[in-house]
DNA sequence: ATTCTATACTTGTCTATACAAGTTGTCAAA
DNA sequence: TTTGACAACTTGTATAGACAAGTATAGAAT
């Protein structure tokens, strides 16, 4: 957080939050904020395009920048979040388990008929979550080169926080896919699953300079599995 | 599309779609572009914008903008996009049939939860889809006011196309949350289930102005779901 | 050959300005 | 009372310019 784009950002993300602007109530103008942090409208205008990117607000044309209700939804965890920063912020009574963490010896075929080689080398981290005494969520994660140096302890902890903060490297997109599959029987014992489907979510995420970094396969117990997402219409068909 | 913004963008977009610009290489830079387009370098650079947030380009600071590999993945269905519309960019062989068309007799428990109101009136629209001659997802809509004069051939044309072309309203954004759960009996026979869960998607659509428009709760027939996403991580925490 | 530096590119941030376009309220005219 | 024109706000679009910061390359010095 250096520039003032994010800083104008984070300050009224973090006055939203605290209800000093609520929902429904109109943020200043875009000239009163101009004056009220000393700087350029465009500034400002980014600021709230991030803002507007989260879905904290939603901007009328002729009218101004109006507070949205966040609260009615859980925070969405459409975007690239990981399990601990979740935990945190949604308050969760969660655990994790490091069940592997070792050299890679093979990869999901899902990720090879996405293009990945086949003989892609790094590390292998499969993490039991439980939250609230029921085993919920089994991550099984290939972390590849520039992403080194993973030890049990940094898995359990946050894999996230490590490539960020330890290793400087910039996290940048990921493509998820969804899907609900009859569950293998490793799956459906550590999950202690009592009937035959299991909520699958696959991922591959990229950094800054279009790196792959990161193969997930997650399996969620089905009734424990909630996703949230916030998406707005896209201006332009392609 | 009216504004040069949108004009660059679909233009760059459909340059990217026909391979003109191909996956791993660069666009020209934003200096060429604007050369090109005979505009501002800002006005390009709201462009690119576009193109960042649909996951189309990268931006690498120092370098330029790669084009990202759109292909492996199907295209995200996690924006605000209508059955109708999938239809057709995917290719899909399906077909709708309306079971009601009605004034809307009473809305789900969930939606009360999130704060809607219980007497809401408007339209309640069923309809059932079936793709590859399997019946694969039951949508239930309540199109609230401004929505009106919705007829069963516009519930089996698209919803979405009566909306912003006829009755011209903006769509703007929506929540949406995915979970699964036990089907009822209606549902179980309506999809033909032969296993108890189904993939349950719930939203809650808004236009420019903040006004909920719709609202949908759809079920999946669990081996024909498939919830693609393009994410990124967000610059600021809240 | 290796290292360093200068340079010329790229995108990122920020400023200042202008006008278009949508919204709202006031106030005069019908 | 109703209508309409206007003014004063809002956000949207577009331009021009400046400098910061990251990347790559060529060429000089070691």
């Amino acid at each position: 957080m250096k520039n003032k784009q994010e800083l104008i950002a984070s300050d009224l993300a973090q006055k939203i939050r605290s209800k000093m602007y609520s929902a429904g109530e109109f943020l200043p103008s875009e000239n009163q904020l101009t004056e009220l942090y000393g700087t350029s409208r465009e500034t400002v205008r980014n600021a709230l395009s991030l803002l507007t990117q989260l879905g904290l607000i939603q901007k009328i044309k002729g009218k101004g920048s109006i507070v949205l209700n966040s609260d009615r939804f859980s925070l969405p965890i459409s975007g690239i979040v990981s399990f601990q920063e979740l935990n945190e912020q949604l308050g969760l009574h969660a655990s994790t388990k490091v069940i592997s963490c070792e050299p890679i010896s093979s990869i999901p075929q899902y990720f090879i008929e996405h293009g990945v080689d086949v003989n892609t080398t790094g590390t292998y981290v499969e993490r039991l979550r439980t939250i609230d005494q029921v085993p919920s969520v089994i991550d099984c994660d290939y972390l590849l080169p520039p992403v080194t140096g993973i030890t049990r302890e940094i898995a359990e902890h946050s894999l996230y926080q490590y490539i960020e903060d330890t290793l400087k490297l910039k996290i940048a997109y990921a493509n998820k896919e969804i899907t609900v599959e009859p569950a293998t029987e490793k799956i459906k014992e550590e999950l202690q699953l009592d009937q035959p489907l299991v909520v699958v979510t696959r991922s591959m995420s990229f950094l800054q300079d279009t790196t792959l970094f990161q193969l997930t396969e997650s399996y969620h117990r089905p009734e424990k599995f909630k996703f949230t997402d916030f998406a707005r219409r896209n201006p332009i068909q392609f």
